[in-house]
DNA sequence: CGCCCTTTTGAAGAAAATCAAGGGCAGTGG
DNA sequence: CCACTGCCCTTGATTTTCTTCAAAAGGGCG
């Protein structure tokens, strides 16, 4: 596994030149391999690293005071974390395997010779960043009603993982436990595995043997409120 | 008012030379009034300035579907808003006037020529937007328990005001409604309300005629399992 | 003074948590 | 090969928390 969908990733963020693009490219990075469960990045750490997923699904997340788990975000192949490696900072929260992942690392120094001389690279993990807190802006407004929350969580996903074209019926892998769905959207898994019926019986979704079934996506969007336009913060250039 | 405020914030999230604090000193803005309930920045725009709050309270936000609102973070003296439009990206999300606000607005440009040349200055607007994700973050996690909730508003704004010293108790002006309170920890205005009822009657805070009476802040800080590390993430470089 | 907005309180209803228990499936070890 | 174990999924019954609906009381301002 190359760092190939990490580079494509931030090309939609920012227009890069073919010399940044391959500068990118050609950063090097060794990888580990993380198991289900494990920590990539524990709260309290000061990350030397920018941690890259390659394969497999990630999650950030904090403990509750009664033990609980909240999970905070996803982490799909492409994406990266460690940022306050760039601040000298303390993490705040944990970055853990929610699969088996495999992990690219690239060394802060290496890193940072390149991004600290390219502005359209900054902007890059600038527009990054605010997409981060877009996506968790959108996490607490959804913080009402379950079934909508989950729809909203599977549009979220779907559009992450296929940013391109809109299908009308999509069959992905979705590798989740209801536990680990719960600590996402804030309810018990007892609650999600409701939540999940009701998604079922309406036609909308299914979720079975860690395969998500999109039965209908307009509906399933209708259903979330979900506008896609929080996710794409291309810059205007793009649009002129 | 001077921008003072607002450089002692970024003095604290990265250690800026003299020059550097004279060049932010010296930026050169325009005041604006905005009264309450007017938006500052609306949802959609793309903001060309950089926004000071220098009077009141402000607030980013978010309409639901179903016309709610939900307040996902507060602006009070000092802070600043309108990164996006160092990206050139569109809002998300708008910003409103919860009080009466004067608000310095600082043109793209002026403030580009300094923050892109000053690798600290660019440290300190990357603190500053961690900090708000791990703000963020803590409202995300703390949906649970709406007396929890309020608990660990009171606490992070009283932090955010008083960022020095910590007094056994304390007393000062909290402009909100009970609506606008609850548009904050995503509940009903009638719920905060008893809510309220629930710390004063525990004897831990008090609001009143929009001031805000913490009786106890070690006892509230229990209550609400605060940890005010989240609130200042200063590089380590600090520590050493 | 009267109006509007906010606060306060009550009562009924909905949403989700909690408690509890049974079933399926995979891995482990006898 | 089968019993055992642990984890996850599923469902039911009960309880807690918050919402909704409704109404009254307080406070500031034209």
């Amino acid at each position: 596994m190359s760092l190939e969908q990490f580079v494509t990733k931030l090309t939609k963020l920012a227009d890069l030149s073919l010399n940044e693009l391959n500068a990118l490219r050609a950063l090097p990075f060794s990888k580990q391999q993380t198991s289900q469960y494990r920590d990539v990045i524990t709260k309290g750490e000061w990350p030397s690293y920018i941690y890259v997923v390659l394969e497999g699904w990630a999650g950030r997340y904090n403990i509750r005071p009664d033990d609980s788990r909240r999970i905070t975000g996803f982490l799909l192949p492409g994406d990266f974390c460690g940022i306050h490696a760039r601040c000298h900072a303390e993490m705040d929260h944990g970055i853990t395997a929610l699969t088996d992942c495999e992990i690219a690392r690239i060394e802060l120094p290496t890193f940072e010779a390149i991004a600290s001389q390219s502005l359209s690279i900054n902007q890059a993990l600038w527009q990054a960043k605010l997409m981060d807190e877009s996506i968790l802006r959108t996490w607490l407004l959804n913080s009402t009603d379950s079934v909508r929350t989950l729809a909203h969580l599977f549009c979220e996903i779907e559009a992450r993982l296929h940013p391109a074209d809109d299908a009308r019926e999509r069959t992905f892998s979705f590798p989740l436990t209801q536990g680990q769905i719960g600590d996402a959207i804030g309810i018990t898994s007892v609650h999600t595995n409701r939540t999940l019926r009701v998604l079922r019986e309406q036609g909308l979704a299914t979720l079975s043997g860690a395969i998500l079934c999109i039965h209908d996506l307009a509906a399933l969007r209708r259903e979330a409120s979900f506008d896609r336009r929080y996710l794409h913060s291309k810059q205007r250039s793009e649009e002129a």
